[in-house]
DNA sequence: CCGAAACGGAGGATCTTCGTCCACTAGCAA
DNA sequence: TTGCTAGTGGACGAAGATCCTCCGTTTCGG
């Protein structure tokens, strides 16, 4: 995912470094970036000194994860303005397809620790960016057709995204699931277009939401 | 707050005692109940020591904060129901009232530990029901007013209010503010009673949210 | 089959938080 | 005012958590 290192990795260790950024994406995910390393060591099924070796510290690992992540979700929103006939179809899908984009913005808006880091790499930055020009478009889309709100912008719905995906701790996990289905429901119904209403403040835009 | 112990406090002690909490329900609510004491007792301007004199351990102050901001969080809702001319508006003014919501909501739903130790409190099981119950009569009202759409429940409301005051880490304050406010204003626009759209599920009760 | 590469996890170093203890301060009753 | 006692605060040792290195063992691949 990173640049090639110089000597290429042998199988083996190329296979652990798959397992290694794969746990770490859904520990990092559910209980954030800051879980000991060898939680994530041990969800990998490898042991910490494999871990270090191939991440000499937190941090690194952190960015490569990201980078992995960022660049699916950006695949995703992309397929999915592909794929789907109007914006808006494409934003919801978006918002429902929430595992990965759950991660994206749990490390990049959710976690102070995991912005700081994340903000100085620049191919990161890049992402993101990309990211949001993806987002952008969608919205502007979406509020040509007439089906988007007109008094929000990609900031907003970034926001709406990272709050909603925040999964509440504990509960039946049942319960837990349908309440989120249930909550991004109601918050789609609040983003549909409608006469009305008007919200407070400016639309946020990408760079609002820094 | 709590029963009145067998010999008075001195007025300095009791001074310190109302700081004390005061001090926990600001922290609490911005950092999460596993704060350092020390932290805590640096903001009430005291010493650990006394802050370990009034309250054996961090159970102990989290059940008092927690029997505190409960009893708040019912008088606003009360109040709210009693002064606003319709169900509804109590509702929105109850949502928008956020810092005292905000901690209620953090300990009761989304920190583990917190939701553990307050589950087994009969004193707090009593006010978290009675709010329940009068955010019930809300819901049931606001429905029969036709303003709030008829397939949630008080749990779905309580979920929500859950959901949206988590404040985000970081960013500068002000769009940190306005961006709650947003989210806060779409959200309710997605509560409003409207043709269409219904929602996956069931409505979540009160006892769903457990 | 052998050398280099990779592995894993025990363990020492470091950092964090807890909660106690005691010399000091300040209410309050007389 | 004074003396008694409740109250105070913060230094400090204990307990735990996490980090990350180091090295004997295993595995790859030429």
């Amino acid at each position: 995912m990173s640049a090639d290192p110089q000597v290429p990795l042998r199988a083996d260790a190329r296979r652990n470094r798959d397992q290694i950024i794969a746990a770490a994406r859904t520990i990092f995910a559910e209980f954030g970036p800051e879980v000991p390393m060898e939680e994530i060591a041990r969800a990998a099924g490898v042991g910490v000194g494999t871990l270090y070796r191939r991440f000499p510290d937190r941090e690194a690992l952190i960015r490569a994860v990201a980078v992995d992540n960022f660049s699916r979700v950006l695949d995703d929103a992309r397929e999915a303005a592909e794929q789907e006939p109007t914006a808006w179809c494409a934003l919801v899908r978006l918002l429902h397809q929430s595992v990965e984009l759950h991660l994206s913005v749990q490390l990049a808006m959710l976690s102070k620790k995991a912005h700081e880091i994340l903000k100085e790499d620049p191919a990161i930055a890049t992402l993101r960016e990309e990211l949001l020009v993806e987002l952008e478009a969608m919205v502007r889309g979406a509020q040509n057709e007439g089906t988007l709100r007109p008094d929000v912008a990609e900031g907003d719905v970034a926001m709406l995204f990272a709050l909603l995906l925040r999964q509440l701790e504990s509960r039946s996990p049942e319960v837990a699931r349908m309440s989120t289905e249930r909550s991004i429901a109601i918050m789609i119904d609040g983003l549909q277009a409608r006469p009305g209403t008007p919200l407070p403040g400016r639309p946020l835009g990408r760079h609002d939401i820094n």
